[in-house]
Order: C-alpha cells, then structure tokens, then sequence
DNA sequence: AAATATTTTTAGATTTGTCTAAATTTTAAT
DNA sequence: ATTAAAATTTAGACAAATCTAAAAATATTT
C-alpha cells in the first residue's frame, strides 16, 4: 500500500505519541502536527478506513499493528537520513531534522535498503535514538537518565529525550554530544540541580530539567 | 521564493521542451507530463503570475530568466540525487531515474551545496548529462552523435539522446555504457543502420536510430 | 446531579491540482 | 475566402487536506 506524506506525517506522529502514553487523543496530536483538531478529526477517519487504526468516537485512538509497521518503516528512513545527513555530509547533528522530514517520505524500498548498507547497518541515529531494521525491530540499549545513575560513575551519552533545537543548542555550549564521558559529582536537593564533570572540562552545574533530558549507559 | 512539487515539475519539463525547440505548446507540454492540455493551461497561469513564464493565450511560451533558474536549480539536483544513487550506492544507471524524480523536490540549499562537494563536484551525471553548478553554470563538452562520426575512429561514448527504460536496456545489451570505446566500421545506406566494433567485443550492427542518440567524444 | 468546562466531532468553506466537456482561437485545406 | 481540423482555453466539477464556527459528547466541579 502506499500513503500520502500527510498520511506518513500523521502516522509517525500518532507513534510517537503513544509510544510516552499509550493511547492518543486529538488535542495532543492537533499539538504535535501544528494543526487544528478538527483536521485531525478528518485524517482519523481516513487512516481508519485504511485500518491503519483503532478509533472511535471521542475515545481515543491507536495505531493498529499495520499502522505500527508503516510508522516504523518511517522512522527507520527519517533516522538512516539523520545518520547520513551528519556522517556522510557532516551536518552538525542539531541542523538534520528539518531536512530528514522531507527524505523521510521518499518512497523507493530499494533505495532504502541500500542506504542502509551504504552506512554500514547502523543502529542508533546521530541523536542516539534506535534504527528500526527493515522488518521494524528495534535495538534495544540500558539506557538511565542522568538523575537516575550513582555519583562519581563515569557514564557515556547515549541519547537525548528532547531534539527541540534550544536543547540542542544548550548541548552543544555544555559540550556534550553523543559518546561523551560525564560523572555526577553532586546533587543539589533545593531545586534538583546536578554538579557535573564532563572528560576534559571543569566541574559544572546543569539543572534537573536538562539532566532528565541527557540519557546515558553504563557497563554492569 | 518557494515551489510546489508541481510547479517544479512543469518548470522542469518547459526546460526540456524548449532547449529542443525554442519555444513550447500546451498540448506537447502536456504529453511530457502525461497529463491533459486544460491541465496545463491552469498551471500555465499559476507560473505566470508568479513571472515565471512568457506566455500569451494561444501564442505558446517559454520560461523567464528567473524561470530558468528555477529549472536549472531542479536539473542540478536531480542530476547530483543520480550520480549519488549509481557512484554510492551502486545502483544500475537505469534504475536511478524515478528515485531522482522524488529526490529534486527536496527543498535545503545547503543539502545541495554539501551533497555536491560530498560526491566530488562531478561535472557530468551518470548519463553522461552535464550538472549544473550553483550558479546554474552548464559545463559544456564537444559531442557528435554516432552517425557524424569518421569510419575507423575510436571515440567514447558520452551520453545518451533518449533516456527510456526501453533504450537503455538495449544499451544494456549490447554492453554500451557511459565511458566505452567505440569505432564506427561501416555505414548502409540502405537503411542508415551501422556496423560497429565496441572494445573487446565482435563487430555488431545498430540502427540508425539507436545510433543517433549514442553521443561520443574525441580528441581534436 | 446540575452546571460548567473541556474535548471532540460535524457542517460548510477554501486552496491546490486535477479532470471532462464545451467554447474559442488559430492553422490548414479546399 | 470559406470551411474543416487542430490546438488552446474556459467553465464547471471533484478529491485531498486544510480551516472556522457551531454542535455534540464527555469530564469536572460545585
């Protein structure tokens, strides 16, 4: 079957959100397009018809399971794009979303497929989040966030939670990408804020809203 | 200022239409898009309001400076998508096209200009079609066509009139691609079909019309 | 449980790009 | 120079995706 960009857009949006809280309601997903309720409303009914959903009436929604794999075979090319956008071109890792929203819906399998090879099978996009393989699985990685992890381990960044370009932004002036090194030195009980030490820098201060933000693994 | 996927893809075809003839009608513009003249006249409006375009009910039409390079922006970027699909990712040349066709319509300046110095600022697609630099420069190349070539001179092909799927499968065949050295052995007057030696390969004969759209170089 | 607020849906309009069928203009033929 | 043929444009309709404003359903508050 093939879809609409507005279809695609709608689907992987849908995804996401139900992916935080399980199932979805208009008004967030009006939200998370940038669009009206009502229009949400309209495009329910055509990704129902297309059984792409579970939907009734002022209930609620979620995607069906052929709904599931067409999001994620969208996901899957929006991150490829995102790990070639920054690999291959060396676009900062921050500039990449807007460009793999519009990659993301071109439609050739083939070229997919042969993408992906060309990256070598790459498993997490430049913003650490995983690359679903072309049957839709998911790699699977411990991942804590920075408030969760003993103090003094050394831990590496793995990912980020929010992708809006002022994190990213606040990121990048903290220096820290993906693969750096940090240990949590101190928490501060006031206001949740954490002292922290990035590999070559001086000891700074980051608030607990970021450090919810910065994901990270450790071994054992 | 911004274009719809549609609009790119009228500019596009006027391009084509009018280095071959000067000027274009509606009803051969509307063949090349496989849609209908009324359609064309619509569009025709749209393109010029946005001075686009010169044309005058009736009288034909042809792009405006600014129209041009619109259309060479387009060109330029469906030919870097080609190359980038046949040098990088290894696909067939003659598989390359309608992935290209989708691939144009991506709108970042940037991805463009990174795209580009990513592949090498090649100067030829793998068509062997000139790409247009950023400033909409086309980089020219002395090209004769099999049929106006000397008998027993070797030459390399450089690219080809007529990019069916049809012609390049039998291009395929007789094992011709962008870069083969060929001589012309004999030329039959009878129905203008010629015998040619490809390099490493038995003498074969090809019709006039492959022959014509065959185009080679060669020194002085 | 009634009143109020919130959420969701419907009804009807708009824009873009397309279509068919009919009318108009230009070109070609007798 | 009429007439016939071909090319082009207009008129009016349609589908997709969106919108506003109003109605309907659900949730919350007192």
């Amino acid at each position: 079957m093939n879809f609409t960009i507005s279809e695609e857009n709608y689907i992987k949006s849908i995804y996401h959100l139900q992916q935080q809280s399980g199932i979805v309601n208009t008004n967030s997903l009006a939200a998370q397009m940038h669009t009206r309720a009502a229009s949400v409303t309209d495009m329910l009914k055509k990704l129902k018809n297309k059984k792409l959903l579970q939907y009734e009436r002022y209930k609620g929604f979620k995607l069906s399971e052929t709904g599931k794999k067409v999001a994620l075979q969208v996901v899957r090319k929006h991150r490829l794009w995102e790990f070639f956008l920054v690999e291959k071109l060396k676009f900062d890792w921050d500039k990449v979303h807007a460009i793999a929203e519009e990659l993301e819906h071109i439609s050739s399998d083939e070229l997919v497929q042969r993408l992906d090879n060309f990256l070598g099978n790459p498993s997490f996009d430049p913003h650490g989040d995983p690359i679903p393989d072309k049957n839709g699985r998911i790699p699977t990685i411990n991942q804590q966030n920075l408030t969760n992890i003993p103090l003094k381990k050394t831990v590496t960044v793995s990912s980020v939670g929010n992708q809006a370009p002022q994190m990213l932004e606040m990121l990048k002036h903290y220096n820290i990408a993906l693969g750096t090194q940090v240990s949590v030195l101190n928490k501060f009980e006031f206001d949740g804020s954490l002292q922290i030490k990035i590999f070559k820098q001086n000891p700074c201060i980051i608030s607990e809203q970021v450090a919810k933000n910065i994901f990270v693994h450790y071994a054992e």
